[in-house]
DNA sequence: AAGGATTAGGGACAAATGTCCTTTTTTCGG
DNA sequence: CCGAAAAAAGGACATTTGTCCCTAATCCTT
């Protein structure tokens, strides 16, 4: 459920102190946004610390939470490839730091620094490999079935994310998920 | 639903010209599976016509499709970046043609061919891209408008494709879309 | 400490979707 | 051109999930 990428932040350190590039480092507090969907950014982030959520939100206001993305993962860099807009609007679950890139610098990087260019290479592949199963997953496994998984997989987030966010990860409504939990409660303790 | 790339072709074919790297052409016919998933292999494909089908078996053998790929659009190439197994199957729908590279041909062109490197960088960026929206809209969609929104975008791939496969792309059983199809009829031609 | 705002929890009913099964239609190899 | 096999279509019923709504608990801000 949160992405890591623990070989981009060292680099990324080792690059701050060659000083070549301009890569800053950014704050954020909790609900903070940072990008907003169908927008124009040309900036990339990187994640230092924290964690944000990735959502989608439809016509209706309706937001579907694409990933949610922790230490060493990138959000904002799709678009330096496409110059469309961005997708998702991603937005600080947690106190976050990030470094940030231009795109003029993150471009240059990409064209002159083999290891960054293989790495940028990995995350996005990896990005992809991720999100296959996943909504097979979520498609093909009841509503019960999808939140053991995220009980097995990350425990602690079930208890500080908002139900809502757990449910849009789903893709589901709150009152499914809530129905889902009793279910499983009383599966682990009859005697309730 | 078919993603196409157009500006890869005519590039491999300059490559393929100059002779430098050895790229091979392949032929297969409609339902002759290429990959298998959960296998390991050391080939690129990169479409050169034809349709194929990409798809996530679960453990019941219920199988959801993740894409269609069309012309100029590669498979196989996950595994350079991560050297794991493969998350889907790809099968041939049509008569296909492929171009296809080793994995050592296919490092060597990233790492030496600065325009093949940005044409990857690009494609894989545009198959996140793809993938976010569409989960997001079947999410909080009926399935009538998922019917509805293919129809609008491949109208000829619905007469061709088996329902089931129609049925797999937007994850619901065949049962539901043949309900949501008669709905739209009558929707359409109310004197039924 | 009070009070409004947000989050959690769940009842009752409606709607959507799946399961199982049967019948018809189409496809395709010999 | 025939017959088996696959694909299409849909009835009947069960199950899941959503919608709407109300109440309780918790969190902040002043």
């Amino acid at each position: 459920m949160i992405r890591t990428n623990q070989r981009f932040i060292p680099y990324i350190e080792e690059l701050r102190k060659k000083g070549t590039y301009r890569i800053e480092v950014n704050a954020f507090g909790p609900k903070q946004t940072i990008l907003e969907q169908d927008h124009r950014y040309s900036t990339v982030y990187l994640i230092k610390s924290g964690i944000v959520k990735c959502a989608i939100s439809d016509e209706n206001g309706k937001e579907f939470i694409q990933e949610f993305l922790g230490e060493g993962m990138e959000f904002g860099e799709l678009e330096v490839f496409s110059e469309k807009l961005t997708i998702c609007s991603v937005t600080a679950v947690t106190y976050l730091e990030t470094y940030s890139f231009s795109h003029s610098t993150y471009n240059q990087l990409l064209k002159k620094d083999e290891v960054f260019n293989n790495l940028v290479m990995k995350a996005l592949a990896d990005k992809i490999r991720y999100k296959a199963p996943r909504h097979s997953y979520q498609h093909s496994h009841p509503i019960e079935d999808n939140v053991l998984r995220l009980q097995k997989l990350f425990p602690d987030l079930i208890t500080v994310l908002p139900k809502k966010d757990i449910a849009n990860y789903i893709g589901v409504t709150v009152r499914s998920l809530n129905r889902a939990l009793k279910q499983l409660e009383q599966k682990e303790d009859p005697t309730n």
